[in-house]
DNA sequence: TTACTTAGTGTAAAAATTACACACTATATT
DNA sequence: AATATAGTGTGTAATTTTTACACTAAGTAA
């Protein structure tokens, strides 16, 4: 494709705020840059847009080659662009955030060599982060509050089994509040996405509580409607 | 600034989906352009990112040599990046919405060389647009019908004294559907967003119709809580 | 068998939403 | 002066949604 378009010195990356939940907390993949500026800093994993990709594409190939996950349901959330944002050129940025279930069994696949390692951290204690990764954290946050309140993004964080309990600690983590147990279930029931299973929980040391799976076909026949919480 | 950052062909640029009200109906803005690809052609306005300047700043700039208007409410809210959306090369463009009255007094300012005329056109009557422009104002139209649910933005299509009646009919335009007018007062005068001024509307010939103001500071104390319609 | 831990359930009060119709006021017309 | 016209402005009852709140049931471990 010929290029006949002014020309301008800029970079167009992704970086992604990936959230994980291990059942008891929400954590954030970070990387531990290897490279100046920032080295040894702790950033958001981000790369640049290839000539051939879409946005969402590059997007699914970034979160592919830093954690080897497919199919996980990522938003574009936020242009960052800043003049200054990167000390050595022009950068512009576009976020994206993903939620992810944080299983004991997958290992992070080895990231480039412009990372030392990745680490999922908790996000009660989060790093000074590099470059504005902090804004961009901040912002994405405050999306999944948003939208979890909305769309029926909180499934992704959880296994395909769930029970209600692991769903409402789900709410209460990304809403930062406590929930009333009944009126939780209420609600969430009566939206009609959810699918009781005939199975229990296993390996607790007390009642095993009824295991649900997110009904997708109920849901998107009510695609369009808001929910709330 | 040294710029050592690897390097791509791409363009970063800004469209503006600016939607007006004069009173009737919701417009936007478009231009027809003068210039392959897509010459005569209409196409939302838009422009290329400066390398100094902040996206917003851009944006901005853009609206303001675009219309002449300064001090708008103006937001990002989605970038398009197909790597075939612009047939001669790769331009990512972020999507702004601007939301403005329009009054006869205010012509358009001139625009720049690459543009026959500027205009505002119905939404109920749109031409075809260039490039993926459709899309992109599709996604306009669907942000700020659910915005205008949340967050006061309707006052921006309105002049700083209006009625309650063409509030409810700003609402009704965009959201596409009649509201009931004693509710539609009931929750709007709740909010506690409007100041009831003295004043009455004058040049109608029938009963004139109390004159309201959007108060911000009583919106700034709200700010946070959700409004909803 | 007992102690422990979480699962699972109902109801009443309060608040919010909805549906609905007519008299009032200002102007324009005759 | 009387009348037509066009939009303003207002209340209530029924329904739905939201909230607050506490105990019994079930399974496991000792």
């Amino acid at each position: 494709m010929e290029q006949i378009l002014p020309h301008l010195d800029s970079v167009f990356s992704i970086d992604c705020v990936l959230f994980g939940f291990d059942g008891k907390e929400l954590k954030i993949l970070l990387i531990e840059r290897n490279e100046e500026p920032f080295k040894d800093w702790w950033a958001l994993p981000g790369n640049i847009v290839g000539p051939d990709e879409s946005l969402d594409q590059s997007a699914s190939r970034i979160l592919y080659e830093l954690t080897g996950l497919r199919g996980i349901y990522m938003e574009q959330y936020y242009a960052f662009g800043d003049p200054h944002r990167h000390p050595q050129g022009r950068v512009i940025t576009l976020a994206y955030y993903a939620l992810i279930r944080l299983g004991g069994e997958k290992e992070l696949r080895p990231v480039s060599n412009y990372a030392k390692r990745a680490n999922w951290l908790p996000i009660t204690d989060l790093p000074k982060l590099a470059f504005d990764h902090q804004k961009i954290y901040d912002k994405g946050l405050e999306k999944i509050k948003r939208r979890i309140k909305h769309q029926p993004i909180a499934f992704e964080l959880l296994p395909e089994k769930f029970t209600l309990t692991q769903l409402q600690h789900v709410y209460e983590l990304v809403l930062g509040k406590k929930l009333d147990k009944r009126n939780f279930r209420k609600k969430i029931v009566s939206f009609g996405v959810l699918k009781e299973l005939d199975e229990k929980q296993k390996g607790v040391s007390y009642r095993a509580a009824t295991l649900y799976r997110f009904d997708k076909r109920k849901y998107a026949k009510l695609f369009g409607k808001e929910i709330s919480f």
